[in-house]
RNA sequence: GGCCCGGUGGUGCAGUCGGUUAGCACGCCAGCCUGUCACGCUGGAGGUCGACGGUUCGAGUCCGUUCCGGGUCGCCA
């Protein structure tokens, strides 16, 4: 008979009763109802469809197959005796009359069944990542993927960016994340990197004249994984716009995502709309403990440093104190001291707490130390009976951000405080520019040496040698926050070389350094450059927040495990001394 | 590198105070069953309880070490 196929597997209906087809797809169900009577579920990419055996010939060329076998099978369609309104195809069934194996599986016990492989350890699920995938509910996060991907080119080409693709081999970043390395056999003791991003690339092309570019940009980067993370690789909306200012950025990426949101997410009815809300950096650490506050929960950090000092509780003296208040607290000692705990593991800082009595006097925890300025605290934080405090102490961003993991959990956890089933959105904007290293104590670029201080060269030059104000510049650097993820991170570039040369000799580097790093960025913006600013939303971790999942892995297609390893492929793996040779490359083994 | 959680037939889990033959669901095999669709019923196979060492008359259970997986902090310009 015919072709290859006539019909896939999710499109036959009561209009084709009758008619002759052939189907192909995984087995994936044999029901045995009665002797030579029984129901195969077949599956291809698009859905099931049902094949009744009503025959000892059509049983007995079933019978021996192992589930997952592909087969085709050709008969007529028929309207079923019992139908299945939940099924697509659930009108209709084929009775066969011929039926062929197409790909055998000789394994009668799988890994994994497939419809459940969610439930599966994941370390089997990525060893059989092929078969993972067979599951509809993997499946279509991938094809999720596939079209915001594909909004994603449409919506950016319409826009008039020009897709451009950068090196994958190219040179060593000096600053950031640890690069992958490729090592030269042409050149002994040389290596190319993998690109972290297509940073330099990207704001080499405004220098070329291109207007707006955007690129769906693998990058690479060899840092330890997280749940929202993934090691290794990852692809970023990389974009830019030439002779654009902070706003024209923001506006485009919110005409771009806001409707991908709409259109693709799990919560696509509730997305908030542009132009979205701006928080400057200072005021986000303030109010929420975060540069990436979750907006879907609805308290906020509240600064008692002052009322709290001299009360006599060590922890609080000289210390900055922040505060997360919740009204209506009903939860037990032991529900206190699990959030305690939990803050402690997440943030390395512990917490303390105080409540408020029926009768409004404040009891537990440090309360005995807050007696004499009860008044004071019950005030600024607006306490009433059956309040709760959280609170953490240290030096000011240990505080902010303690309690910003505090508000988090507080807010998910007591009843009334998170509206999940959203999309909430805002631009974190002003970020510093410099910041005292933590190891170093001293000054260093905040973020990237890439963006334009706010000021321009006039604000390096009044702040030049006075550390206040150093530390007071900011950055026209954005981040683009949704749910409590960072999505997306950008800036308006500092084209200018001389406040280029300015900003690093503020921390200590000079024009040579400047050169060293950026050979090729530094020696184009003498060539007259544009103003120019963009941004990078991350790919995997938008179809994250679409698709709803809590891990990214679920979002990629063959991901590596927490350890940066492919165990399906098996790599990193060894290789051969040829190879090595080749390469120049010398295995040092490990000291014990 | 630190900390937290986990590892028990193919898969997912239970296993009390250390005590008899390690239990359940799904899957697998065989038989029955002519309208199933998470099919049903009956029977069966399948386990070095991650590994090593220790305590004990006796260890899945307690202790130590270690391996593996996940989470998290560091890290991620």
């Amino acid at each position: 008979m015919m072709q290859s196929r006539t019909h896939n597997c999710n499109e036959l209906r009561m209009e084709h009763v009758g008619q002759n087809v052939k189907i192909v797809g995984w087995m994936e169900t044999v029901r045995e109802v009665g002797a030579n009577f029984a129901f195969v579920v077949v599956r291809d990419f698009y859905g099931t469809t049902q094949v009744v055996i009503e025959t000892e010939d059509m049983m007995n060329a079933v019978k021996p197959l192992n589930k997952e076998t592909t087969i085709s099978v050709e008969g007529v369609v028929r309207e079923r005796a019992s139908k299945n309104p939940k099924l697509a195809t659930g009108d209709i069934e084929v009775v066969p009359t011929k039926i062929e194996v197409l790909g055998k599986c000789i394994h009668n016990e799988l890994p994994f069944e497939i419809n459940r492989s969610r439930e599966a350890e994941e370390s089997l699920r990525l060893k059989h990542r092929y078969l993972d995938l067979r599951n509809p509910a993997v499946k279509s996060n991938i094809i999720l993927r596939c079209n915001v991907v594909a909004a994603i080119r449409a919506a950016m080409t319409a826009k008039g960016f020009l897709e451009i693709t950068t090196p994958i081999l190219t040179a060593s970043s000096p600053e950031g994340a640890r690069d992958y390395l490729v090592p030269a056999r042409k050149h002994p003791g040389k290596f190319y990197a993998l690109p972290q991003a297509p940073q330099q690339f990207k704001q080499l092309l405004m220098t070329s004249g291109f207007d707006r570019y955007f690129q769906i940009a693998p990058c690479f980067r060899d840092e330890d994984a997280r749940g929202d993370r993934t090691p290794g690789e990852f692809y970023q909306l990389d974009m830019e716009m030439a002779f654009a200012t902070q706003n024209d950025v923001l506006t485009t990426l919110e005409e771009v995502l806001i409707p991908i949101f709409e259109k693709f997410g799990k919560y696509g009815s509730r997305v908030d709309q542009g132009p979205l809300r701006r928080i400057p950096f200072n005021e986000a650490m303030e109010r929420y403990g975060s540069d990436k506050p979750d907006l879907r929960v609805d308290l906020e950090i509240s600064d008692v440093s002052e009322i709290v000092q001299g009360c006599g509780f060590g922890p609080f003296e000289g210390a900055t104190v922040k505060a997360v208040a919740v009204d209506n607290f009903t939860e037990a000692r032991k529900w206190i001291d699990k959030l305690l705990k939990d803050v402690e593991v997440q943030t390395g800082n512990k917490a303390c707490w105080v409540k408020v009595d029926e009768n409004g006097e404040l009891t537990g925890g440090i309360s005995k130390f807050l007696v004499e300025c009860k008044d004071a605290f019950v005030q600024k934080l607006d306490l009433k009976p059956g309040s709760f405090v959280c609170m953490a102490a240290g030096k000011k961003l240990a505080a902010q951000k303690t309690a910003g993991v505090i508000r988090n959990m507080i807010g998910k956890r007591v009843p009334g405080h998170f509206d999940e089933e959203q999309y909430a959105m805002c631009w974190i904007v002003d970020f510093p520019m410099y910041e005292i290293g933590e190891e170093s104590g001293e000054l260093e670029f905040c973020h990237n040496p890439f963006s334009m201080p706010q000021g321009g060269m006039q604000a390096l030059l009044d702040a030049e040698g006075d550390m206040e104000k150093l530390l007071a510049i900011n950055a026209d650097q954005y981040d683009l926050v949704v749910n409590g993820y960072e999505t997306a991170s950008g800036a308006v570039r500092n084209h200018d070389p001389e406040i280029m040369v300015k900003a690093f000799q503020i921390v200590g580097l000079g024009e040579e350094d400047v050169k060293a790093k950026f050979p090729a960025m530094y020696n184009a913006f003498t060539y007259g450059a544009p103003p120019h600013a963009g941004a990078a939303p991350g790919i995997d971790r938008m179809i994250m927040l679409l698709s709803g999942e809590e891990s990214i892995r679920e979002v990629i297609t063959f991901p590596m495990n927490q350890k940066a390893q492919d165990v399906m492929m098996d790599a990193p793996s060894a290789v051969s001394q040829k190879q090595l040779d080749e390469l120049h490359i010398a295995i040092v083994a490990e000291e014990e």
